[in-house]
DNA sequence: CCTAATCTCTAGTAGAATAGTAGGGATTAA
DNA sequence: TTAATCCCTACTATTCTACTAGAGATTAGG
């Protein structure tokens, strides 16, 4: 019942990319320096999450990723299990259950329970959190 | 995003011993045959649990495992937190995160919608839940 | 066209975790 | 006393995780 670290820098690298903005591609350097991602780790993240077709990218000089659709249609579900594959109950050896096994069932509980947070929360609402967030501590800040 | 098959083993192992109701010892070798868990295996999940404070056990000719309370008492996400521990977020090297990450919150999110799955379901719902299903596959079988 | 800055692709790898196995030792009922 | 059980320590093959290395392809700007 954990994500993997890969799992959260892809949430990151996304996150970094929706807080941006611009139609710009911002550059995996600067992605993992902000981010605090290993940049040749980044490199193969990004890749899985462009032919999953959230990001697009440009080579050469001012290239770059940026998101391929608008922040609020890619949801944090869609990153993680692009990258970790599907929540699942075991991939047990249990193929031949029986039939009135009472954990199937339960298995479906838990994984709409997670579907309702992950499914649901986009990049548009993380960034708007996080502004409100920064614009809280400002506010501290200044009085 | 997923359960080891050694939680999985444990529920199964923990829902055999509810279903039976008896106080009498169940044997490890009848748990594994009727669950088709590796005895070996299972004997060190029960261990575990024992320890944990779920199970109790009495060795011997005529010993076995027996739960250590009544089933309505123990969750789900007992068994699985003894055996897997704690669901988390990513255990990372992310110490130092900006105090206005949005992160956090959401695997707060994450967390209380599994808990409120996983901990709010005990053996006995479990058992009630398969006596259900039996009972209506028997009708239909008569039918 | 040249070059520097990018992304892209293939490979490898150290260390940890998973899912077990092996073999005997301790305890108890009959 | 003995046979059936749980108990305990150790070992292991395989897979997964979190990277690293190095070179190739592409593009913007001069």
């Amino acid at each position: 019942m954990d994500v993997s670290v890969k799992g959260e820098y892809a949430l990151r690298a996304v996150f970094e990319l929706s807080r941006h903005g611009d139609p710009q591609p911002v550059k995996i350097a600067k992605i993992a320096e902000s981010q605090k991602i290993p940049q040749k780790f980044l490199e193969m993240i990004l890749a899985q999450l462009k032919q999953g077709g959230y990001l697009g990218s440009r080579r050469g000089a001012d290239g770059g990723y940026f998101l391929a659709r608008p922040p609020d249609q890619i949801t944090v579900g869609d990153i993680l299990r692009q990258i970790d594959g599907p929540f699942q109950a075991p991939k047990r050896p249990f193929e031949s259950e029986p039939t009135d096994s009472p954990f199937p069932e339960m298995w479906e509980r838990v994984e709409r329970a997670l579907s309702c947070v992950v499914d649901r929360t986009t990049f548009a609402d993380l960034v708007e959190r996080w502004r409100q967030k920064r614009a809280k501590r400002v506010l501290n800040w200044q009085i």
